[in-house]
DNA sequence: GACAAGTGGAGTTACCTTCTCCGTTTATCC
DNA sequence: GGATAAACGGAGAAGGTAACTCCACTTGTC
């Protein structure tokens, strides 16, 4: 009687396309100009018209769920995974490199980990998921005798948010600078090393001191 | 003839007395809520109406010239007086946490050395004194082997951007917990050391593990 | 006690963001 | 190819905030 139609007629074929574009639109503008951004930014984006968002997701919280539910998630799950890693030390740095490299270049994500107004209950449950793995990777890295004895989880956390909130000051510069300041905070963390602390992608040539020096300075516009 | 008073007479005394009030007001709501804060609340916090703060000062840059002409300076000459240290390191220290303790204490003054809206020239002449004193300290700290070869000045002052922007985050919570933050930042900075790093106003007990660990996850909210 | 100086705070202006409404366009189905 | 309901666009309503003004009233001063 009833087809998996349950709810009416499927979408036309014409908003179907606009969904998409909506979503691609959102995923864009938000990863540039964090949850501020105005639905009429992301319509523009997308090349329709505000109604037409508005009549695909009820309101603008609807839509960040729609396009954050995942990334969320995906960083929880980056701390499990680091945990698979031989070396507890090289663990660890790849989690921080990757959590943070998610953050930096996505300020919408930011925005909900550091606990913007939209976000807050949206990261509630992730926390709870987040905060026992990586408990997991200090616990085993302290063991092994690289990382500081007097660092907690939530020492992590507040790390991240330092250093993500400083990429926000600076992405529009030099959108890596921020690496170059997670060593210098992963020098301060490490008690023994086998090799001196290198990202999986530092950039040897861009993080020349040269380089930098000119990358910050222009940063800070100073003459 | 014309009296000093070429400026017509001079304020009435009860004009003065609100005056003393606004400027201490203004102090007090800026350094809590930032440069956002309302001249409302200034006013209200002065105990006076609106109109009031808008006689004396005719607009809000203004008064925040007013208020924060001495502070910005007074950060360009800590750098200054940090060079008269005996040890380089201690000197580079004592500077880092001077500057970000008037600056993590201070929203105002934090959102002028970041560069919000409000401030932005008002730095540029500050960043050109500040620079070079930053560059001696640098260097001499450098030569007697405490500092890494790779920093330049403006690391520094990312740095102090990267803490004290995290001090904005937690300072509700747990105002000093930024001081933990630089001591490992300067760990990651260090080269040699004769002694551990210790900041002036290190905490000993409010820093301790245990309290740590209910400070930083009570700031994080996590269960 | 006259009166300019000073005051308070409701109100004006300007702007910004979220979301709605409706006249027009377009996909779909016969 | 034409009828029809779905979808569209974007002006603008609704609701908010912050900077600043204006004027009837109060107060210090000479």
């Amino acid at each position: 009687m009833n087809k998996t139609a349950m709810k009416c007629r499927p979408l036309r074929a014409d908003a179907v396309r606009n969904r998409e574009k909506i979503l691609a639109a959102a995923a864009t503008v938000f990863a540039r100009r964090g949850l501020d951004a105005t639905l009429d930014e992301v319509a523009l984006e997308a090349g329709v018209g505000v109604g037409t968002v508005y009549r695909r997701f009820p309101d603008k919280d609807t839509l960040i769920g729609a396009l954050f539910e995942n990334a969320v998630d995906e960083i929880a799950t980056l701390a499990l995974s680091a945990y698979e890693a031989e070396n507890s030390w090289d663990g660890l740095v790849w989690f921080l490199e990757e959590a943070l490299q998610r953050q930096c270049a996505n300020r919408g994500l930011r925005d909900i980990v550091v606990g913007t107004p939209y976000a807050r209950e949206r990261m509630e449950s992730v926390k709870c998921r987040i905060a026992p793995a990586i408990a997991l990777l200090i616990e085993r890295a302290q063991r092994d005798g690289y990382l500081r004895g007097d660092v907690v989880g939530a020492d992590f956390a507040v790390l991240e948010m330092m250093i993500s909130s400083l990429s926000c000051m600076t992405d529009k510069v030099s959108p890596d600078l921020w690496r170059r300041y997670l060593t210098i905070v992963l020098d301060g963390l490490v008690v023994k090393r086998d090799k001196p602390t290198v990202l999986a992608q530092d950039l040897d040539e861009s993080m020349a001191d040269e380089t930098l020096r000119m990358k910050t300075q222009h940063f800070l516009r100073v003459p």
